[in-house]
DNA sequence: TAAATGACTAACA
DNA sequence: GTGTTAGCCATTT
């Protein structure tokens, strides 16, 4: 396994339960682009990493190449708490991880929430 | 070696 | 809000 993938996955260990990370995010954190990321979960190899907190930058699970989206990824992140609106989408605002030092926010140029 | 392939994204129109 | 385009770059073939 290569380096990249290590650190991909050490910062997808490291997103909280109840919090997800966009494919974008991780890639600016791990200095790749976000097609690595997402190629890195498609073969993520063990189940202790928590791929599906994981999605895209609309909010939404992605669709998979097969045309379809991983309806198991849907399931565990609602047992975390995530909540979908009636689009099956993600508040970002809400869940979005706030990176290892709060990265994110300061990426955008916000303010962290209380 | 060279080309094809993505669980993507930002910037447009 | 939708659709298109260009850029992305490690992995795979």
């Amino acid at each position: 396994m290569s380096p990249l993938y290590v650190s991909i996955y050490e910062l997808v260990k490291a997103i909280p339960s109840g919090q997800v990370g966009t494919y974008g995010q991780i890639g600016r954190l791990c200095g790749c682009s976000p097609r690595q990321v997402g190629y890195a979960m498609a073969v993520s190899p063990t189940d202790d990493i928590p791929w599906q907190r994981v999605i895209n930058s609309r909010g939404e699970i992605s669709v998979r190449s097969d045309g379809f989206k991983d309806t198991e990824q849907y399931r565990r992140l609602k047992r975390e708490g995530v909540v979908f609106d009636a689009r099956g989408r993600v508040d970002l605002a809400t869940f979005q991880w706030s990176g290892p030092d709060g990265v994110w926010w300061s990426e955008h140029h916000l303010e962290p929430p209380l």
